[in-house]
DNA sequence: CGCATACATTCGCATGTACGAATATGTACG
DNA sequence: CGTACATATTCGTACATGCGAATGTATGCG
Protein backbone atom coordinates (compact mmCIF):
# COMPACT_ATOMS: atom_id res chain seq x y z
CA UNK A 1 0.00 0.00 0.00
CA UNK A 2 3.10 2.46 0.88
CA UNK A 3 3.94 3.18 -2.72
CA UNK A 4 0.51 3.24 -4.93
CA UNK A 5 -0.93 6.07 -6.47
CA UNK A 6 -3.91 6.86 -5.19
CA UNK A 7 -7.24 7.92 -7.75
CA UNK A 8 -8.29 10.64 -7.99
CA UNK A 9 -11.85 10.10 -6.63
CA UNK A 10 -10.26 8.51 -3.69
CA UNK A 11 -7.99 11.30 -3.54
CA UNK A 12 -10.87 13.05 -3.54
CA UNK A 13 -12.90 11.05 -0.43
CA UNK A 14 -9.79 11.70 1.56
CA UNK A 15 -10.08 15.58 0.87
CA UNK A 16 -13.76 15.60 1.77
CA UNK A 17 -12.66 13.64 5.04
CA UNK A 18 -10.38 16.40 5.82
CA UNK A 19 -12.63 18.91 5.08
CA UNK A 20 -15.13 17.82 7.45
CA UNK A 21 -12.60 18.12 10.22
CA UNK A 22 -11.51 21.69 9.06
CA UNK A 23 -14.13 23.79 10.54
CA UNK A 24 -13.86 25.18 14.36
CA UNK A 25 -17.55 24.48 15.50
CA UNK A 26 -17.18 20.81 14.22
CA UNK A 27 -13.85 20.42 16.14
CA UNK A 28 -15.62 21.56 19.12
CA UNK A 29 -18.28 19.49 18.78
CA UNK A 30 -16.49 16.14 18.71
CA UNK A 31 -14.27 17.88 21.72
CA UNK A 32 -17.52 17.83 23.79
CA UNK A 33 -18.10 14.38 22.50
CA UNK A 34 -14.83 13.25 24.12
CA UNK A 35 -16.93 12.18 27.85
CA UNK A 36 -19.20 10.77 26.48
CA UNK A 37 -22.68 10.87 24.04
CA UNK A 38 -24.99 14.08 24.04
CA UNK A 39 -28.42 15.26 22.58
CA UNK A 40 -28.01 18.32 19.82
CA UNK A 41 -29.64 20.59 22.62
CA UNK A 42 -26.91 19.20 25.18
CA UNK A 43 -24.33 20.43 22.38
CA UNK A 44 -25.67 23.50 21.82
CA UNK A 45 -25.74 24.18 25.60
CA UNK A 46 -22.36 23.33 26.07
CA UNK A 47 -21.13 25.19 22.57
CA UNK A 48 -23.47 27.95 23.00
CA UNK A 49 -24.27 27.91 19.23
CA UNK A 50 -27.50 27.40 18.15
CA UNK A 51 -29.60 24.23 17.51
CA UNK A 52 -29.82 24.58 13.82
CA UNK A 53 -26.38 24.99 13.70
CA UNK A 54 -25.07 21.97 15.97
CA UNK A 55 -27.69 20.10 13.43
CA UNK A 56 -26.34 20.93 10.68
CA UNK A 57 -22.20 20.44 11.38
CA UNK A 58 -23.42 16.78 13.00
CA UNK A 59 -25.19 15.92 9.63
CA UNK A 60 -21.64 16.87 8.57
CA UNK A 61 -19.85 14.82 10.96
CA UNK A 62 -22.47 12.10 10.40
CA UNK A 63 -21.90 12.23 6.50
CA UNK A 64 -18.33 11.25 7.20
CA UNK A 65 -18.49 8.63 9.73
CA UNK A 66 -16.74 10.66 12.09
CA UNK A 67 -19.99 10.31 14.64
CA UNK A 68 -22.59 7.59 14.91
CA UNK A 69 -25.98 8.85 16.31
CA UNK A 70 -29.04 6.78 17.62
CA UNK A 71 -32.70 8.02 17.93
CA UNK A 72 -33.72 7.50 21.63
CA UNK A 73 -37.53 8.72 21.46
CA UNK A 74 -37.58 12.74 21.03
CA UNK A 75 -33.75 12.71 21.27
CA UNK A 76 -31.08 11.89 18.88
CA UNK A 77 -28.07 10.98 20.84
CA UNK A 78 -24.89 11.54 18.77
CA UNK A 79 -21.72 9.82 19.74
CA UNK A 80 -18.04 9.93 18.27
CA UNK A 81 -17.70 6.88 15.93
CA UNK A 82 -14.63 5.04 17.36
CA UNK A 83 -11.06 6.46 18.67
CA UNK A 84 -9.35 6.59 15.91
CA UNK A 85 -11.62 10.01 15.41
CA UNK A 86 -9.39 11.87 18.30
CA UNK A 87 -6.51 9.62 17.05
CA UNK A 88 -6.70 11.94 14.20
CA UNK A 89 -6.74 15.86 15.95
CA UNK A 90 -4.28 14.12 18.47
CA UNK A 91 -2.17 14.20 15.71
CA UNK A 92 -2.16 17.53 14.62
CA UNK A 93 -2.29 18.73 17.84
CA UNK A 94 0.42 17.52 19.35
CA UNK A 95 2.39 18.97 16.38
CA UNK A 96 0.52 22.10 16.93
CA UNK A 97 2.21 21.79 20.09
CA UNK A 98 5.73 20.55 19.25
CA UNK A 99 5.69 23.54 16.71
CA UNK A 100 4.42 26.38 19.21
CA UNK A 101 7.04 25.17 21.79
CA UNK A 102 9.69 26.02 19.74
CA UNK A 103 8.31 29.24 18.16
CA UNK A 104 8.52 29.72 22.47
CA UNK A 105 12.44 28.94 22.60
CA UNK A 106 13.04 31.08 19.38
CA UNK A 107 11.86 33.68 21.39
CA UNK A 108 13.20 33.16 24.79
CA UNK A 109 16.25 32.90 22.83
CA UNK A 110 16.91 36.10 21.69
CA UNK B 1 -3.93 16.50 28.19
CA UNK B 2 -6.96 13.65 27.62
CA UNK B 3 -9.70 15.47 29.00
CA UNK B 4 -8.43 19.36 28.47
CA UNK B 5 -10.92 21.46 26.80
CA UNK B 6 -8.69 23.47 24.40
CA UNK B 7 -8.71 26.73 23.64
CA UNK B 8 -10.78 28.61 20.67
CA UNK B 9 -7.70 29.89 19.10
CA UNK B 10 -6.14 26.26 18.99
CA UNK B 11 -9.07 24.89 17.89
CA UNK B 12 -9.33 27.34 14.91
CA UNK B 13 -5.16 26.47 14.72
CA UNK B 14 -6.62 22.51 14.15
CA UNK B 15 -9.37 23.07 11.91
CA UNK B 16 -6.88 25.29 9.45
CA UNK B 17 -4.57 22.42 9.49
CA UNK B 18 -7.03 20.49 8.35
CA UNK B 19 -8.77 22.35 5.71
CA UNK B 20 -4.48 22.69 4.19
CA UNK B 21 -5.33 18.80 3.54
CA UNK B 22 -8.75 19.31 2.46
CA UNK B 23 -8.27 19.52 -1.08
CA UNK B 24 -7.67 17.10 -3.92
CA UNK B 25 -4.70 19.13 -5.47
CA UNK B 26 -2.95 19.18 -2.45
CA UNK B 27 -3.33 15.92 -1.51
CA UNK B 28 -1.76 14.99 -4.65
CA UNK B 29 1.62 17.07 -4.49
CA UNK B 30 1.83 15.38 -0.84
CA UNK B 31 1.68 12.11 -2.90
CA UNK B 32 3.94 13.27 -5.51
CA UNK B 33 6.84 13.69 -2.37
CA UNK B 34 6.78 10.65 -0.93
CA UNK B 35 9.34 9.63 -3.57
CA UNK B 36 11.41 12.32 -2.52
CA UNK B 37 11.91 16.07 -3.09
CA UNK B 38 10.82 17.76 -6.37
CA UNK B 39 10.83 21.50 -7.64
CA UNK B 40 7.81 23.45 -8.56
CA UNK B 41 7.94 22.52 -12.28
CA UNK B 42 8.64 18.58 -11.65
CA UNK B 43 5.03 18.54 -9.78
CA UNK B 44 3.45 20.56 -12.28
CA UNK B 45 4.56 18.23 -14.44
CA UNK B 46 3.64 15.18 -13.19
CA UNK B 47 0.39 16.47 -11.78
CA UNK B 48 -0.70 18.19 -14.93
CA UNK B 49 -1.53 20.98 -12.90
CA UNK B 50 -0.29 24.66 -14.19
CA UNK B 51 3.07 26.20 -12.60
CA UNK B 52 1.22 29.21 -10.86
CA UNK B 53 -1.75 26.86 -8.96
CA UNK B 54 1.18 24.72 -7.57
CA UNK B 55 3.49 27.46 -6.39
CA UNK B 56 -0.07 28.31 -4.59
CA UNK B 57 -0.80 25.11 -3.40
CA UNK B 58 2.86 24.47 -2.06
CA UNK B 59 2.34 27.45 -0.09
CA UNK B 60 -0.62 26.59 1.68
CA UNK B 61 1.16 23.08 2.62
CA UNK B 62 4.07 25.54 3.63
CA UNK B 63 2.72 27.94 5.79
CA UNK B 64 1.05 24.96 7.33
CA UNK B 65 4.06 23.11 8.34
CA UNK B 66 3.31 20.14 6.07
CA UNK B 67 5.95 20.57 3.69
CA UNK B 68 9.48 22.34 4.01
CA UNK B 69 11.37 24.29 0.99
CA UNK B 70 14.90 25.20 0.05
CA UNK B 71 16.08 27.14 -2.34
CA UNK B 72 18.91 25.75 -4.73
CA UNK B 73 20.07 28.63 -7.55
CA UNK B 74 17.26 29.05 -9.72
CA UNK B 75 15.11 25.93 -7.71
CA UNK B 76 13.30 25.64 -5.41
CA UNK B 77 12.92 21.78 -3.73
CA UNK B 78 9.63 21.06 -1.97
CA UNK B 79 9.78 17.90 0.23
CA UNK B 80 7.59 16.41 2.97
CA UNK B 81 7.84 17.96 6.68
CA UNK B 82 8.02 14.22 8.38
CA UNK B 83 6.92 11.01 8.55
CA UNK B 84 3.80 11.93 10.49
CA UNK B 85 2.42 14.44 7.66
CA UNK B 86 1.71 10.69 6.04
CA UNK B 87 0.29 9.09 8.74
CA UNK B 88 -2.17 11.71 8.59
CA UNK B 89 -3.11 10.82 5.61
CA UNK B 90 -2.63 6.94 6.03
CA UNK B 91 -4.54 7.29 8.85
CA UNK B 92 -8.10 8.27 7.08
CA UNK B 93 -7.45 6.19 3.74
CA UNK B 94 -7.11 3.32 6.29
CA UNK B 95 -10.62 4.43 7.21
CA UNK B 96 -11.64 4.71 4.14
CA UNK B 97 -10.83 1.80 3.13
CA UNK B 98 -12.17 -0.28 5.47
CA UNK B 99 -15.64 1.53 5.20
CA UNK B 100 -15.55 0.88 1.65
CA UNK B 101 -15.09 -2.73 2.08
CA UNK B 102 -17.34 -2.86 4.23
CA UNK B 103 -20.25 -1.17 1.81
CA UNK B 104 -18.78 -3.47 -0.70
CA UNK B 105 -19.60 -6.67 1.86
CA UNK B 106 -23.45 -4.99 2.13
CA UNK B 107 -24.11 -5.16 -1.34
CA UNK B 108 -22.65 -8.33 -2.18
CA UNK B 109 -24.85 -9.73 0.79
CA UNK B 110 -27.88 -8.77 -0.31
C1' DC C 1 23.19 45.43 -17.82
C1' DG C 2 20.02 42.32 -20.64
C1' DC C 3 18.02 38.09 -21.14
C1' DA C 4 16.24 33.45 -19.84
C1' DT C 5 14.44 30.39 -16.59
C1' DA C 6 12.01 29.11 -12.23
C1' DC C 7 9.03 30.48 -9.00
C1' DA C 8 5.59 33.66 -6.64
C1' DT C 9 1.79 36.88 -6.51
C1' DT C 10 -2.27 39.55 -8.09
C1' DC C 11 -6.77 40.06 -10.24
C1' DG C 12 -11.39 38.73 -11.62
C1' DC C 13 -14.66 35.40 -11.50
C1' DA C 14 -17.14 31.20 -10.45
C1' DT C 15 -18.12 28.08 -6.84
C1' DG C 16 -18.49 26.56 -2.10
C1' DT C 17 -19.52 27.17 2.87
C1' DA C 18 -21.21 29.00 7.41
C1' DC C 19 -24.61 31.39 9.64
C1' DG C 20 -29.19 33.43 11.37
C1' DA C 21 -33.95 33.25 10.75
C1' DA C 22 -37.75 30.89 9.51
C1' DT C 23 -39.95 26.68 8.56
C1' DA C 24 -40.53 21.69 8.24
C1' DT C 25 -40.35 16.96 10.12
C1' DG C 26 -40.70 13.66 13.67
C1' DT C 27 -42.04 11.77 18.15
C1' DA C 28 -44.57 11.41 22.47
C1' DC C 29 -48.66 12.16 24.96
C1' DG C 30 -53.23 13.35 26.29
C1' DC D 1 -56.38 14.77 16.15
C1' DG D 2 -53.83 18.73 18.59
C1' DT D 3 -50.13 20.31 21.26
C1' DA D 4 -45.33 20.40 22.93
C1' DC D 5 -40.78 19.47 22.36
C1' DA D 6 -36.42 17.87 19.81
C1' DT D 7 -34.29 17.76 15.64
C1' DA D 8 -33.69 18.69 10.62
C1' DT D 9 -33.99 21.49 6.47
C1' DT D 10 -34.53 25.59 3.52
C1' DC D 11 -33.52 30.27 2.13
C1' DG D 12 -30.86 34.38 1.63
C1' DT D 13 -26.62 36.51 2.44
C1' DA D 14 -21.84 37.33 3.63
C1' DC D 15 -17.52 35.52 3.16
C1' DA D 16 -13.86 32.17 1.88
C1' DT D 17 -11.50 29.36 -1.74
C1' DG D 18 -9.73 27.58 -6.23
C1' DC D 19 -8.51 28.58 -10.83
C1' DG D 20 -6.78 30.73 -15.31
C1' DA D 21 -4.50 34.59 -17.09
C1' DA D 22 -1.39 38.02 -16.52
C1' DT D 23 2.24 40.09 -14.07
C1' DG D 24 5.96 40.41 -10.61
C1' DT D 25 10.26 38.74 -8.39
C1' DA D 26 14.53 36.17 -7.98
C1' DT D 27 18.57 33.81 -9.64
C1' DG D 28 22.11 32.66 -13.04
C1' DC D 29 24.71 33.67 -17.13
C1' DG D 30 27.00 35.99 -20.84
Amino acid sequence: MANKRMSPELLELVAERFRALSDRARLRLLQELRSGPLTVNDLAARTEMAQANVSRHLAVLFANKLVVRERDGIYVHYALADRDVLKLCELVCGRLESELSEQRKVIAGR
